[in-house]
RNA sequence: AGAGUUAACCGAGGCAGUCGCUGUUUUAAUGCAUUUUGCAUUAAAAGGGAGGAAAGUCCGGGCUCCAUAGGGUAAGGUGCCAGAUAACGUCUGGGGGGAGUGAUCCCACGGCCAGUGCAACAGAAAGUAAACCGCCUUAUUGCAUUCGUGUGAUUUGGUAAGGGUGAAAGGGUGCGGUAAGAGCGCACCGCGUUAAUGGUAACAUUAGCGGCAUGGUAAACCCCACCUGGAGCAAGACCAAAUAGGGGAGCAGUGUUUAGAGCACAGAUGUGACCCACAUCGUUCCCGGGUAGGUUGCUUGAGGCAGAUGGCGACAUCUGUCCUAGAUGAAUGACUGUCCAUGACAGAACCCGGCUUAAUGGUUAACUCUAUUU
């Protein structure tokens, strides 16, 4: 029973992305940032909401392969995934800087890392 | 064995595990509508899930909407011939030219005897050719002389064989010829032209004739022949919240009235400190257009595979068989272990046929050259 309800928790579903437009334009109007040399990470929070929702940006002047954007698109995602439960409850919006297509998997999960736990704290002490 | 040519095929390196994503099918549960059942949501199981270039968007076609009697012009494209095809700038076969010892590969390969234009520098002269040096020659004359002539200067003409200039000097080579030369004559080659033969044709071969006329450049304008209507899946079709506005119908506070209409009064909001005053304002339902958003278009197709038949071949016809991604902020991934030859370029977005560009390894087949052995 415990079993079925961490393989829940561990899913990635529709309700947990960002998907119109204009959710996008939410995070970004007067949001909390945190960023550095890869990655700049917008968040919000999000009244309606009881769980932490993702939207990406990957912008081919920054990543010019299709191969490279999908690549770092789908770490994003698995980052998320993987570490739900210790994300604050808010809208995020990860924005890509240039280079990031020359780094391997693991600095950008590093940087991920990082940056989640500074929102984190910061989104704490607002309350 | 080495080097090479052509063609076909494979290629998130393989395997195992854990956790995910996205369609499909089946089953179950719940909800709604209901004649069978259908739709939506959730869960489980099974099975599917990037490429040879998916790329560049350079051509061609399907499909969709708009336009369209027919013809012409403009603009753009194509350019040896014949065929294949839905079509093409692609492919196949053939002709011509070029590269390579060869297998084989490469070519924008119509026309400059319709017109117009362009070509630096050098050079005497550059497209109705031209005499700088040289060669030959006429006349006068100097010098030498073995009295035959030789040699120099000036001069009259001839000459495109030689030198020099140039990317290019107005057919080439050889012999004859000549004062020296010259298609001046001849032979061969080239070119032009006529005929015959072969070929559907491009073109080839042979024979005759011409003494050479027609320099280059058309990815220069241009001429000739042929082709092309425009825009694209963000095409297009359907459903359709909220707000404002449009059309239609009903209803509407209090008083007056039998009732309605009408009239009067009241009400709300704004301006304002407030009053007066001024300005604005019903409400409910339906209809049409239509935004956000959603659904569809969306993958069964000029499809793949196998066989037979026709064709040199591209390909066509017939029979059998298979269904093999369909996302929409956009799925095909992450981590761990293990093995090896340590893994290039790179990610579908309506669908096909090509071309081009990027980049790397392997397998197979046929053929060529070189070396060795027999």
């Amino acid at each position: 029973m415990s079993d079925t309800i961490k393989h829940h928790e561990q899913k990635f579903e529709r309700k947990q992305r960002l998907l119109l437009p204009s959710d996008y334009k939410f995070v970004f109007n007067q949001s909390m940032r945190s960023s550095d040399k890869l990655l700049t990470i917008l968040a919000k929070k999000n009244a309606h909401k009881n769980h932490p929702r993702l939207g990406l940006t990957v912008a081919k002047k920054s990543v010019k392969t299709a191969v490279h954007r999908n690549r770092i698109k789908r770490l994003s995602r698995e980052f998320f995934r993987l570490n739900k439960n210790t994300i604050s409850c808010a809208d995020y919006v990860i924005l890509v800087r240039k280079g990031i297509d020359q780094m391997s998997n693991e600095t950008i999960v590093q940087s991920l890392s990082k940056q989640f736990n500074y929102l984190r704290k910061q989104l704490n002490k607002n309350k």
